[in-house]
DNA sequence: CTTCTAAATGAACGCGCGTTCGAATAACCT
DNA sequence: AGGTTATTCGAACGCGCGTTCATTTAGAAG
């Protein structure tokens, strides 16, 4: 998971991943059937263990407190796995197209939670966003962003860039 | 480039561009000195022209319309060049040390340009961003998101798009 | 028609790739 | 200690990679 974040799935080799795991390259095929479902299985997992730790967390009652949930729960669970993050959405290409399929219906499953909430928001009248499936798609671009800049050791603390990113995701929906 | 964008850098080969263009592989080499080169080159001219194509726009006076402005110029220039953002955030870790860092500058420097309508607006008591920086960068990344989804034959059109995305901003930013 | 230059060819270079497989080794059970 | 099973090794396979270069081809100039 590592060298696939750092170097990217095409530029990293078998011998490369062994030699991490002190093994020749030959002995990795005990673990996988091959490079491919090494990459598909690091996404489906990512992606299984997201929708399960969110799916456990308490549901909410009113848009908005579902709304601030999901935010919160986003931005944690995202900035404590830069790598898995990052391979989830840069390396979508590499997947042969069986494991791409699959691997898209798992993300648009959790996408579909945000888009729910929002639309219910509206329902209710108390957000008001033009389109809520384009805001889906903003909104999680904007959280998601967060890994690409955001490193423990930096100015801000996590706690701190969650609930700056709360009051704008609570503006962005006009509550 | 749109080999790159399509399959990323490291999956392609020059034989590959080179059949593409109708030629064979060896003849690529009286246009580049290497493969690393085609890839920075790509990217420096997509940021120089974004950078210039800023820089021709009208200035703008009030924090506000600055931010519409650069709003509406950001989301036109990327929808339009899938291809080129696709790969100038997407292969960033492919360039060479020296590389890195001249394109890193100048994709800094079009961000600098949203910090400063932020600051500008948070002095003048019109926005309410609780930090401009990391504002900055959801800004970004939230528009930059567009062309993970916008397709022309899409639901809606380009200016449907640029409007919803307006709208969401000016709310962001607590205007 | 000849000359000069620019460009493309096609073969070759060494190398590293993903993957396979028999032989060697290690770990576990009785 | 011996036998069985699970792991690893290490070499090999064919292949495609980025890049180079002598040679051929094409175009323009005089």
């Amino acid at each position: 998971m590592r060298l696939f974040a750092e170097r990217g799935y095409a530029a990293v080799s078998m011998r490369q991943i062994a030699s991490e795991v002190g093994v020749q390259a030959g002995a990795l095929y005990n673990y996988t059937s091959d490079k491919q479902s090494l990459l598909a299985d690091l996404m489906r997992s990512h992606l299984e263990d997201l929708l399960a730790e969110r799916a456990a967390q308490a549901p909410g009652q009113d848009p908005m407190t579902r709304l601030e949930a999901f935010t919160r729960f986003h931005l944690r669970y995202h900035m404590e796995r830069p790598d898995a993050v990052f391979i989830a959405y840069m390396e979508l290409r590499n997947l042969s197209p069986g494991n791409f399929a699959e691997i898209e219906a798992l993300r648009h499953d959790y996408e579909t939670e945000l888009e729910r909430i929002l639309q219910d928001g509206v329902a209710a009248g108390v957000f008001d966003v033009p389109d809520p499936k384009v805001a889906t798609l903003a909104v999680i671009a904007m959280l998601t962003g967060v890994t690409t800049w955001y490193r423990e050791t930096g100015r801000l603390s996590r706690d701190e860039v969650v609930e700056t990113y709360c009051a704008m995701v609570r503006r962005l929906v006009g509550g």
